[in-house]
RNA sequence: CGCGGGAUAGAGCAGUCUGGUAGCUCGUCGGGCUCAUAACCCGGAGGUCGGAGGUUCAAAUCCUCCUCCCGCCA
């Protein structure tokens, strides 16, 4: 009787740090699809892990004086970890893997050893930026300011003997997948693809690397690791047991019906993994969607901001289908969202305990009150109940295609059309008037049992994405299990008998929005020290290499900002020689250039002149700089104005 | 001319592909009801849909140009 398999995964993730409220978003929602496929009567297999090699990991792990494996154990498997943060958000994955995981790394080798042998990976010379001391390779958009991105330091090229995978020779048939077909959803994401990096032209990509050792052994070429691409996208078919012998149903669910995969990763998913696909001469998966990113009141989420959401407080503090609801009523799945804590307590309010709970509760109190809970057959229906179940009916088409196509938050919208459509035919047939006149108990009891039913109804389109309160719900109403399918989801005016409800608790108890805001607040100051200054210089420098520092007092004769730059502010400065001196300063953030004029700071004169922006700078203003709750704060040095222009400063 | 996303009532958003009375949530004002979680139901006020041109009988929606904001995600 089942329809048929449904494959679904989330990418794996990096357990490089904990998982945020972004990690989450994205995992609820691939489980809310799992469960409206298994609700539809598939057979799912859902899969999610983590990729865990790589020289991030590497790094993390020797800071934190761990093996890299320690290391990612802990974030996975321990408290508060990946697992417990999926058991916590109710996920129903049926497999996790892990890139560590045994069987995957033998069947990555497997894999590497398929493409090789086919001639599609092939040896050569990566090229590109290094740091000596961090032993790591960069590219030039990774360097910031053509430095090192981790320590600062100058890059120099370099290159190493590295295995490369022929991406360029399918870039034709990738380019036809993604335009001539519905492979990548949104299609707005197409575009992108093309345009950025099909257009350029494609190259061929790097899959082994020589410069750290976390990660799987090439196994016919000691010192090669396998780089990221194919040791994580595999991870779709060895979880199904490709080239392992750990599983054996890759026949059964390959090719997958959908990967959900976030935006900064599209490309990968898109356009390397279709290609390795090809390669190994297998099916490609039906489907990729890239969704779009929650971002923090308007900012993109981000360590050093320190506006990272923790899912586990929200969790917590508002229960985890309310969260869930959350997150996938309120943004459109395919494009970016912003998450604020105003908005989630007052979704949580108008739509979670003001309709859909408080309807429950109405309707079981007076359901209560005037039959004690039992709702017998017969009654008299009148045309305004038809009403409602054309409403039902019309609802539980919408619902079904929305879900189809991943549109969570409309389909949740239609659902909210019936919980409120209930709450108005409440008013409209006023039960506690019915209740006053014994000769109206039969239209009473109709009144009450399609309130049941749209209730009952309703639970069933929710249950994907709020599985307990879906539970809750049934057992408050008595609907026994054949009721609660989704072919069961039918409005039916004519209900007989089962009908047993219990009055309680409220499902989703009213928010105090300002009381909890202060609280959250609260929870998530800790998280951003008030006050961070950097670390003292561990190295000595040497009396005299300091003394060749010149530093001298200047007086602002004018400021002005430069145009094009956010950033930078250039001053003409009377250094005490009667030639002006030009300085540019990344301070325009802090500063505006009217107010500095004439006052009186501290430059170091003797460094070599460089341009900025087009513009020479001859020096640099010293500025004291510190952070305060993770954002950055700068104070300009400035002295007494009686100290005239050019003093040195010793 | 790097690429992409965005600009719609006080706030947050949908609608734009497939032109045809501008919609939702919150807030606000007024009314109703009393079964319920100060909830629920009805009604009002509030928008020249970033700007300027163009196509059309008709444009938030299509075309051109401009301004501003936001990302760039190994």
């Amino acid at each position: 009787m089942s329809k048929g398999t449904f494959y679904i995964t989330t990418p794996i993730y990096y357990p490089s740090d904990k998982l945020h409220i972004g990690h989450a978003y994205c995992t609820v929602a691939t489980d809310a699809m799992a469960r409206y496929k298994r609700l539809c009567g598939y057979d799912v297999m859902f899969l999610t892990g983590t990729d865990e090699h790589g020289m991030k990991i590497e790094d993390k792990a020797r800071d934190a004086g761990v093996t890299p494996k320690q290391y990612v154990d802990n974030i996975v498997e321990g408290p508060r970890g990946v697992k417990d943060l999926w058991k916590l958000m109710n996920i129903s994955n049926d497999r996790f893997i892990r890139t560590t995981d045994d069987y995957h790394v033998v069947a990555i080798q497997r894999i590497f050893k398929k493409l090789h042998d086919n001639g599609d990976i092939y040896k050569g010379k990566y090229v590109g930026k290094y740091c000596k001391p961090c032993e790591s390779f960069w590219t030039e958009s990774q360097l910031v300011d053509g430095k090192c991105p981790d320590c600062g330091r100058p890059v120099i090229d370099a290159e190493e003997e590295a295995y490369f995978f022929r991406l360029s020779k399918y870039a034709d048939k990738v380019r036809d997948l993604l335009e001539n077909t519905d492979f990548l959803q949104p299609r707005s994401r197409v575009n992108e693809m093309v345009n950025n990096f099909i257009k350029p032209g494609l190259e061929d990509l790097c899959v082994s690397r020589t410069s750290f050792t976390w990660g799987i052994p090439v196994d016919f070429d000691p010192g090669h690791v396998v780089y990221v691409w194919v040791d994580a996208l595999s991870n779709y078919i060895t979880a199904l047991g490709y080239a392992n012998d750990k599983y054996h149903d890759y026949d059964k669910y390959w090719p997958a019906d959908v990967h959900f995969v976030g935006k900064e990763i599209v490309r990968f998913h898109s356009i390397i993994w279709p290609a390795m696909l090809m390669s190994l001469g297998l099916p490609l998966p039906k489907k990729v969607y890239g969704h779009g990113w929650l971002n923090f009141g308007g900012e993109k989420m981000s360590k050093s901001r320190g506006n990272v959401v923790d899912p586990y407080i929200l969790a917590e503090k508002f229960g985890v289908d309310a969260l869930r609801f959350f997150m996938l009523r309120t943004f459109p799945f395919g494009a970016d969202g912003n998450f604020t804590n105003e908005l989630l307590i007052q979704t949580i309010n108008t739509d979670l305990a003001n309709d859909l709970g408080n309807l429950v509760s109405r309707t079981t109190a007076m359901a209560e009150k005037y039959f004690g809970g039992k709702l017998p057959a017969g009654g008299e229906l009148a045309e305004l109940d038809g009403e409602l179940k054309t409403l039902a009916d019309q609802v539980r088409e919408n619902y079904r295609t929305q879900m189809d196509a991943f549109q969570f938050s409309v389909a949740l919208n239609e659902v909210w059309q019936l919980i409120s459509r209930a709450n108005k035919y409440i008013d409209e047939t006023m039960p506690w008037a019915l209740a006053k006149d014994e000769a109206k108990k039969p239209r009473l009891l109709a009144v009450m049992k399609n309130l049941c039913e749209a209730i009952r109804v309703s639970a069933i389109f929710v249950s994907p994405v709020m599985p307990d309160t879906a539970e809750a719900i049934f057992q408050r109403l008595g609907v026994p299990a054949e009721g609660r399918t989704l072919e069961a989801a039918v409005f039916d005016l004519e209900t007989d008998g089962y009908w047993n409800t219990a009055t309680g608790a409220p499902l989703f108890p009213r928010i105090d929005m300002e009381k909890e805001l202060a609280e959250l607040e609260a929870l998530q100051a800790p998280a951003r020290p008030a006050i961070e200054i950097e670390p003292l210089a561990a190295e000595n420098v040497d009396f005299d290499t300091f003394c060749k520092s010149d530093f001298r007092a200047v007086k602002v004769k004018d400021c002005q900002p430069v145009k094009k730059s956010e950033k930078l502010l250039c001053f003409t400065l009377d250094d005490g020689t009667g030639t002006d001196r030009q300085i540019l300063s990344g301070i325009a953030k802090w500063y505006k250039p009217e107010e500095l004029v004439g006052k009186t700071l501290v430059a170091i004169v003797n460094l070599p002149p460089r341009k900025m922006m087009g513009l020479a700078s001859n020096g640099m203003l010293i500025s004291a700089v510190h952070k305060e709750k993770g954002e950055e704060k700068l104070n300009l040095l400035m002295v007494s104005d009686d100290i005239p222009a050019g003093a040195k400063l010793c």
